[in-house]
This record gives C-alpha cells, structure tokens and sequence, in this order.
DNA sequence: GAGGGATGTCAGTCTCATCTGACAGGGGGT
DNA sequence: ACCCCCTGTCAGATGAGACTGACATCCCTC
C-alpha cells in the first residue's frame, strides 16, 4: 500500500483508470470481493469483452490484479480482485508529479521572459 | 478544504478533469502562483483557446478559480488559481462513491442470481 | 459427440474529447 | 486612425477511447 505513484505518468496513468463512471462501479463490485470475468459481466450487466477491457486497463495501472486460476474441476478461471491503494491528491503532490511527465514539447526550451 | 467530492457524480467530474496531462501541467503552473489565460497560454505553450478550455474543464470540478479583474488601467484580465484541495482516494472511497453515480442502466433490477 | 461455460482476441463502428484557426468584441496607448 | 493586448466563442478537423458482435480455443458433463 504505497501513498503515491512515483512518476508523473504513472499518477497520469492511475487518473485516467479511475476517470471512468464504468471502471469506478469495477472497482467498487471487487470491493464486495473477488470475482471472475464472465460472473462480474452478468452481475454489471455488461458486455464480457467491455469488461475485459476495462479490467486490463484498471490491472495497468496497478489498482486490481487477476489471476489466472485452475478450479478443481480442470477449468480455468480469472479472478480479479482490488489491491489495497491510498492516494493523496493536493496541488503539490501534483506540481511534484508534473515535473516527470512525457512531455512531446518539440525544442529545448529555457528563454523566454514569460 | 473538504477531504473528498460528496457525490460519486463529483468525484468522477475531478477525476476526470485530472486525467490529462495537460491539465495536470496547468495546475502544477497554477501552484507556482496566479497566472492569467494568455500568459499562462505562452508560459505552457500551448493554444490559447486550448487552454481557456481545459482551465473551464477545471473549474467546473472545483480545482481551480478563475477572476475576473479589472486591472488599473481598465484592461480586463482573468486571473486563475488554485483551489487548495485533498483528495484522499481509497477502493472504500470508490465503493461509497459508486452508490451515488448517475447510471443510465435501463429496466429497474434487483433480480437475477449471478 | 453435443452442449455449456469460461478465456482471449479481433475488425469494425461510433461517440466524444481534444485541438486549431479565425472571428467578434473591449480597452489603452501613440 | 492604427496597433497591441486581453477575453470569449465558434465551426470544423482530428484522434483516441469505448463498444459490439463474432470467432477460436479449452475443459467438463451428459
């Protein structure tokens, strides 16, 4: 349970995870507890490839894990369950994290009186 | 200074509004000090009307505030900065939120086993 | 073998946020 | 009058993400 993502593009990468009304109602289902793909699809009511997407995407930056289990009966199964995280959002943990951003700015800069 | 949004509705619009790198520049400049649109536009480099949008986008989720002043010399000038704010973001957080986000899920529902 | 349930991946479509250039004002200084 | 700097708004092009249906594959049960 780490306070805060180290650089800014992974803090980039967290925000945009959570910025979604979908990957949020994720988030808060796997609270309740674990579950795998196909069962979170029924009981979201959406479509399995859709969740799948998001899952990945929320498993990107690092807000859930699933794993890959095979049941006693031989199937495979993947579960998804939430990892622990506590994120501190101020101004300056922001300005701090706005220092390592891929930044696309074409010439080096550094003039400029204002 | 409130510790969090109070809907999930809110929550969503300052996640979604931190979500860019852009505006994570924007409030990281901000922090530095007061800064009106067009300077603020050369200082980041980036278009102007680019910019009004996302400080819009920003004010709208309550990160920052935008004033307009009068300067002495009767020149119009809109001053932004920033809304001093702590957000603390936890799956419990995300849980509790979730229950208040507007959801356009169509019948009403309640049924169904898994 | 037929059927059911699960994962993983794909091409294609579509909506939406982003981004740009340009315009219409307002005000001040030379 | 002209030029400069500011705000505010717009239509249009662009692009990335969201979303869907369908397919291949595996395993188990009947």
């Amino acid at each position: 349970m780490d306070q805060g993502p180290s650089s800014g593009d992974e803090l980039l990468r967290v925000l945009t995870a959570l910025a979604s009304p979908h990957r949020l109602r994720i988030i808060a289902a796997l609270v309740e507890g674990r579950a795998y793909v196909s069962q979170l699809a029924r009981r979201l009511r959406m479509n399995r490839p859709l969740l799948y997407m998001h899952l990945q995407r929320l498993e990107a930056a690092g807000l859930v894990v699933g794993t890959l289990e095979t049941a006693q009966d031989g199937s495979s199964v993947k579960y998804f369950e939430v990892v622990p995280f506590a994120l501190g959002l101020t101004p300056e943990v922001i300005r701090t994290a706005a220092q390592t951003l891929a930044w696309d700015g074409s010439g080096p800069d550094g003039s400029g009186k204002d």
